[in-house]
RNA sequence: CGCGGGAUGGAGCAGCUCGGUAGCUCGCUGGGCUCAUAACCCAGAGGUCAGAGGUUCAAAUCCUCUUCCCGCAACCA
């Protein structure tokens, strides 16, 4: 039977610079979706990249003295490396570079210019002229330009336009029979409300005023402009065409998941779809707009100077803890912080206290009273049966939290599971049965069940955490990768060696300060 | 009156849709255990559920008002 597929993607990174640790979190919960798609058997496809055009990368580049093609190929070859250190399994990087992604894009303008849904018309803004930029009201800083505070004034050039307008009660008809559409509910009031309500204004999709983008061919002395670049990169990617659609994108269009922060959720749940309704192409079944990772209570930016790099953070901590902690503390819907402090606790509470050290101490014992070697001898008692039903519980527990992108509320289902596992040791206090050779086989089974437990959940773990997950499966030496109890496994375990060592807070927070 | 979200023991959160003894994790205190990474297990202290009013036999949960925080407010990604 053919697989069903899955497509997720992410939204591609701008590359202006460095993404830190709040930009990598979308990456990583990406990636744990995918993983967890793939381990239940679908027919995976993630993709992600970045997004390479526009006015701010051009200004950037020529500061650093490099073409924006030298600086963006810089940025995203650092993007890349860090999407490697947190061991993401990204099927596709897209870069708006693509020539593939150019002469599609080209296309698709061409096509929607020719239907009538592009037309050219004129921009008109707050223009700054020392920065030749145009700004909206918002933007402003006390009525003058955010970027070098001078005076900004009115001034309009030649621009396409897309006529979102045309599409705007088809989009409102599609939100109401697709209440899934928007995740989580409050972000689609905000965009009924904020910009379907009051009407929606055409896009400008078009730009003269400076070069660094992919040239409307019909029409060279305009690039195209930021939304109409960027967001295609899902479907040209996956082998769109406007005359000639490979099949590679008839099996995964429409994509299942677009996953993206929650700022700018207005441009997927509402341009996107209209720019596809254009293109006479389904809509995408789920966008998903996620929180963000404050620092402390603070919104990371470099002017506060609080800005976390995932790289930092997994040299000081290691990728499974950092994957941990973003997977985790980021609730479904409201922002997440994350502090030393609180990344600390986390890895010693949970990964270093429960997990780790259930997996050190689990081993141990088959080792000193087994030589490592545990079968099931089947000698079941009630306390047994519940631990047992704890374990097969947890698949479907995990599948429901799964469904609803709770991935926090995922983990803990995990970790309940292994508390219970815990607790079962020192209900059976397998140290007493040990003492006594008429309770061998009593304490093998003991062993045995809190080797199945184990075994359960770090196969349940390794979409989440995957080099720990294998290392635990390497040490209690199994193959078995079913997420149910198995009664009739053989064990060899292997020696045991911790797979997350406690933090001393201070030292590590002294070692931090001190490089920093 | 622009729209929306939030305010729950020291910290981080759940509960609010369908009112009925306030729950989880961390931290703290005491005890137990010794297989284990000063880990694990048990018990306990700690909250007028932002404030005021209302509905009700009963409100964290419904309604009204107030205060404070945050996001969005269209061509910045």
């Amino acid at each position: 039977m053919e697989k069903e597929k899955y497509y997720i993607s992410t939204a591609i990174a701008y590359t202006s610079g460095k993404p830190h640790i709040g930009n990598t979190y979308e990456i990583v919960l990406a990636d744990a979706i995918a993983r967890y798609k793939r381990q239940k058997g679908f027919d995976v496809y993630f993709q992600t990249g970045t997004d390479e055009h526009g006015e701010k990368i051009e200004l950037k580049a020529k500061e650093k003295g490099v073409t924006p093609q030298e600086f963006v190929d810089e940025v995203a070859t650092e993007i890349k490396r860090i999407w490697g250190v947190m061991n993401t399994s990204y099927d596709k990087f897209v870069r708006t570079t693509d020539p593939i992604h150019e002469k599609q894009v080209q296309k698709i303008f061409k096509k929607m210019y020719d239907k009538g849904d592009i037309y050219l018309g004129k921009y008109e803004g707050l223009y700054c002229t020392p920065c030749e930029s145009f700004f909206t009201e918002s933007q402003l800083v006390d009525g003058k330009c955010p970027d070098c505070g001078r005076e900004v004034e009115h001034a309009s050039e030649e621009a396409y336009f897309f006529r979102l307008s045309k599409y705007q009660d088809r989009l409102v008809d599609y939100y109401e029979k697709h209440p899934e559409f928007i995740k989580p509910d409050s972000r689609k009031n905000e965009m009924i409300n904020n910009f379907i309500k009051p009407g929606l204004q055409d896009l400008c999709v078009s730009r003269t005023s400076f070069k660094w983008g992919i040239p409307v061919d019909f029409d060279p002395k305009h690039v195209v402009y930021v939304w109409l670049d960027a967001l295609t990169n899902y479907i040209t990617n996956i082998g769109y065409d406007v005359d000639n659609p490979s099949d590679e994108f008839h099996k995964y269009w429409p994509a299942d998941l677009h996953l993206i922060g929650k700022d700018i959720i207005r441009f997927h749940t509402i341009y996107w779809p209209c720019f596809l309704m254009s293109l006479d192409i389904p809509l995408p079944k789920q966008i998903f707009g996620h929180p963000w990772l404050l620092f402390g209570n603070d919104k990371m930016s470099k002017s506060k100077g609080n800005i976390m790099y995932a790289d930092d953070l997994v040299n000081y901590f290691g990728v499974d803890a950092v994957r941990y902690y973003v997977l985790h503390e980021i609730p479904y819907a409201n922002d997440g912080n994350l502090t030393y402090e609180l990344l600390i606790e986390r890895i010693n509470s949970d990964l270093a206290n429960i997990l780790g050290n259930l997996v050190n101490r689990t081993i141990s014992m088959a080792n000193k009273y087994f030589d490592g070697h545990v079968e099931n001898n089947k000698i079941k008692d009630e306390i047994d049966v519940e631990l047992i039903d704890s374990i097969n519980r947890l698949e479907l527990k995990l599948e429901d939290k799964m469904s609803r992108l709770e991935i926090g509320a995922a983990l803990d289902e995990i970790f309940d599971v292994l508390r219970k596992t815990n607790k079962y040791i020192d209900d059976t206090t397998p140290w007493v049965l040990a003492k006594d050779d008429s309770s061998k086989d009593r304490l093998e089974t003991v062993i045995y069940n809190l080797l199945e437990s184990i075994r359960v959940c770090a196969i349940s773990l390794s979409p989440f955490l995957p080099d720990t997950s294998a290392e635990i499966m390497r040490q209690i030496n199994i193959t078995d990768d079913n997420c149910v109890y198995n009664e009739s496994n053989i064990y060899n375990t292997s020696a045991p060696k911790p797979i997350f060592q406690r933090i001393d807070k201070e030292e590590k927070l002294k070692e931090i300060g001190s490089n920093n």
